[in-house]
DNA sequence: GTCTATAAATGGATAGAC
DNA sequence: GTCTATCCATTTATAGAC
């Protein structure tokens, strides 16, 4: 009984937090209230308050939900990539693809997830741990494509953080920046993978 | 006369555009309201709007002066460059050292000239034009050094934008991302480069 | 030009009935 | 769990006296 009652409690939670998506979408990460939300919801702005603590939980909630998505894309094209024998090279482009895709589909949730914008927005441990799984796990693939070392990780995310953050800021919905993952990529694999990789 | 007073006006909207500098360096590019600002200038907040139209404009005055500070470092750089006869490669990591370094030593200043992160903060015409005169002149810097295809220019902002941002926010006040900065240029110099460049 | 006073709107959060 | 009612804080902006 009660299992059925946190189910359900879980799925409302649920609800609230794609609303929240969705408003961040149409109207920019902090252009929504609470009341919005509830009313997205069918619900009351008082009653919201019964599955989110304030409107910093919910971006909290939100902020794991984003992360626990990254990390299902990440575990997928690891898998993907596992059963299809490719060069480094191509491993990289894969996962360069995968973030700068990720971050462009929806800007709210890029900034949500790396821009620190939020004023007085801290994510709490437990979803920040969920953030920095995902880093650990990106980690692993450029290690594996011999690309591994701390400066090499640093480096990449620079290069590909930097793509996807010109698509996201300077041409929104185009293909900019996008279209130059590969050459980027080529540029990153020439310059620090060994000539066998 | 009139001179004197308009001189004497400027000098106030400087003053107030310095003091919301100051803050948004302290609390963060949201974190402050006008009455703060009016505060700090010595001021109660209806006297402010006899030199600013509202926070909008406010803004809108900020943006333009930080991008009038990166144009005065660009123009000394290129008089500096210009005397010493510096090969292709070194001349890009003066540009990128230059927009780091720009970057990373206001983390405010970054948001509000780089991020689109004010909620419904536009620039004016007159400021926006002030940002694209920035953009040209590193685009001549980036073609006299024989990477001046549009797609080439695209790549080095995100590269250099990249660096900055994961420098700004994820080592703020370190030197993780700003000493790859080398690195990353010569990567660059050597896929986009000409072999004699 | 600067002030007091205040409007007007926004938005997060709680009390307490049902 | 959900509601009505309301509080409270914040903050932009204006009116009008001095």
């Amino acid at each position: 009984m009660t299992d059925r009652r946190a189910a359900r409690h879980a799925a409302t939670r649920a609800e609230i937090v794609a609303a929240a998506w969705r408003l961040a979408r149409e109207r920019g990460l902090g252009g929504w209230a609470l009341r919005d939300v509830a009313e997205a919801v069918g619900m009351r702005t008082p009653s919201l308050y019964v599955y989110v603590a304030g409107k910093k939980d919910l971006y909290d909630a939100m902020f794991a939900d984003g992360n626990a998505e990254l990390l299902r894309r990440v575990e997928a094209a690891e898998a993907d990539v596992a059963a299809r024998e490719l060069t480094a090279t191509e491993v990289l482009r894969v996962a360069a693809r995968l973030y700068v895709d990720f971050c462009v589909e929806d800007p709210a949730r890029y900034e949500l997830l790396f821009l620190r914008t939020i004023p007085g927005f801290e994510p709490s441990e437990p979803s920040y741990a969920l953030a920095r799984g995902v880093l650990d796990r990106m980690a692993t693939v450029l290690a594996a494509a011999g690309a591994g070392s701390p400066e090499q990780v640093d480096l990449w995310t620079a290069l590909v953080g930097g793509l996807a953050a010109q698509q996201v800021s300077n041409d929104p919905g185009g293909e900019r920046w996008r279209r130059l993952v590969d050459r980027a990529v080529d540029m990153f694999a020439a310059a620090e993978l060994s000539p066998r990789g």
